[in-house]
DNA sequence: TCCCTTGCTTTAATCGTTTAAAGTAATAGC
DNA sequence: GCTATTACTTTAAACGATTAAAGCAAGGGA
């Protein structure tokens, strides 16, 4: 069953193929078809069950309605729920999206957005991976537009949709000290990204914001190869010390999942000896015995900025759009009150 | 900065088009290029930076090297990682993956599928959604060469790529059996999914091979609009039932989630009350307070028989091929031993 | 009768590649 | 000196769509 072209349609009617695209691009009335005929083309074009080949249409438009999106990785809970909203949001702007996850590694990042470019994309969506710098500077010399989501360097002068990881951390060490806490532990990857220094910074500025003398065994930072190992050493450290800590804030999901994984299995209560807090939320928090307090990323208008800036972008050539999204404190019920 | 094409790496160099057609596409030896215009030409094309218009190139030989896979919902832990599965065995066979989610919504599933087929993707990858027979007989009848995958309708003769569902379903069962237990419950959506029923079938056969007499009140049929109040009560109800049930067999990962979370919330020991298996792992499952038996599904097995399956359709066209997988049944300590 | 509209349709170039076929010059063989 | 062969290189027709421009009748006005 081979393909049927524009031509097929031709012929079968007895027309050319002009008045044919003219017809199926509904601008019948504006070449003036004659009603005779639009209606025969129409029905052929029913009958033979024609699908426009938009690889054609592309070549000869040089735009493809295409967006490509490269995610970090897509067991995160993060991707996922960007991914649905960038789709959404790239559907009402009749945008088709193209999907990649570098799993974090810096070759496949760039093998994908090649990939992309020669399929010829109209743009780029990207949460880039760590020290990915070189390739967004060329990227931006290939003149191909793009938006940065999520992470961005503050050296390249890019556009990027992001959180506002400082106020975020800021805001919920706060809490915190509200709360009554006097030793807050902050638990983070040890990475070059900023957008994860800027949590650092957020947690640190809030204690001295509130008088309180940061020591320097409160702060953890994780080397991803040995999570779970770091992470037990870093709480047997806080909870053992002569001044323990009695609040913990992780700086990602996935360093809470292993937290609260440890703090289970040796039977420390949350929030009666440890107040928690996490970044972002997981699954796995449900079968936790009490709801963990955490930030709330708003992906829906994180996914919605990027593909309006994109398809600016894309439309209107230059741009430059530097947002930070605010994060919502999710109350449960991981801490003292 | 305008895109650089085959047209001016030959202005630049100052030979034909096609030389530079041959030359990049490795047949200068074939061609016979001469060793010097094959220099320059490469040199060129490094320094201008060129990259190959792909839809240019897929419109001239009718080929993409993209395959499409329609998963059921992107936040399933199953759509993860078959997505990466499929992804990395693509690469290896040289095709790229266009992917889409239906989030079980027919109408979504038909728009993706049709979609993929404009953008003239050589062949599809589906997990199809409930009472989606009629869009995969359409597709047989338009050739387009693909391969369900986990699911699947015995009335439609297609090629699929799925697991032995009732062996599983079997083996878990007889598991429990085999561990002493004599009241087993069983907790499914209430579905026509054919692979779901075959667990039901599974479990029930299992039983009756092992001369347990059926109870109807075991067999729990979720309405997956209220997961949470089906599953409250048809827990209840096993457990205080005159002669409680003392396994649960959980037929998905969403179902045991909330069943685990119910026994949480009501101190229900697992597994001194009740002993718990789950079909398919969740990332959940980290934070309960024991390891949770469960059946797990071969993801790289599945991708990879997918691939290879499509491929092979696209490639030596007539194909026939149904292919069950087994599970494995990864033992925690939810089951009395 | 001639020309100009009006109403409708076709022609043909184009997008960036691939590739069969034809072209061209230099060298070899007789 | 003529033809054949070799070693390259170019020409030009696709692929399936879009669309400006040209073509062609029929009817109206002078």
């Amino acid at each position: 069953m081979k393909k049927v072209g524009l031509k097929d349609i031709a012929e079968h009617v007895g027309v050319s193929i002009a008045l044919v695209s003219y017809v199926l691009n509904g601008q019948a009335e504006q070449k003036q078809v004659s009603k005779g005929n639009a209606e025969k083309i129409k029905k052929a074009a029913e009958e033979l069950n024609y699908r426009p080949n938009q690889i054609a249409k592309s070549l000869k438009m040089l735009k493809t309605h295409t967006i490509g999106l490269v995610v970090a990785d897509i067991n995160y809970r993060f991707s996922t729920g960007i991914t649905r909203a960038i789709e959404a949001e790239a559907k009402k702007a009749n945008y088709t999206v193209l999907f990649g996850s570098s799993n974090e590694s810096g070759d496949t990042f760039e093998e994908l957005v090649n990939a992309l470019i020669n399929r010829q994309v109209d743009g780029l969506i990207l949460v880039p991976v760590e020290n990915s710098q070189p390739q967004i500077r060329m990227l931006q010399k290939s003149g191909v537009p793009f938006v940065l989501l999520d992470r961005y360097f503050p050296e390249v002068q890019a556009n990027y949709i992001a959180l506002d990881n400082y106020k975020a951390a800021y805001d919920a060490t706060t809490y915190l000290i509200k709360q009554g806490h006097k030793r807050i532990a902050f638990f983070n990857y040890q990475t070059t990204f900023y957008h994860l220094h800027q949590r650092n910074q957020g947690y640190l500025d809030a204690l001295k914001d509130n008088g309180i003398e940061f020591k320097k065994h409160w702060l953890w930072q994780v080397n991803s190869g040995d999570r779970a190992g770091d992470i037990k050493f870093g709480l047997e450290t806080i909870l053992n010390h002569h001044e323990p800590c009695d609040a913990a804030f992780f700086a990602t999901d996935t360093l809470a999942i292993n937290g609260l994984k440890y703090l289970n299995k040796h039977n420390i209560n949350v929030p009666g000896q440890l107040s928690v807090i996490s970044f972002d939320e997981s699954e796995a928090f449900e079968l936790f015995y009490c709801p963990v307090t955490h930030l709330r990323q708003p992906l829906e208008q994180m996914g919605k900025a990027a593909v309006e800036t994109l398809v600016g972008l894309i439309d209107h050539d230059k741009i430059s759009r530097q947002v930070s999204l605010q994060s919502r404190l999710v109350l449960g019920k991981s801490c003292r009150e």
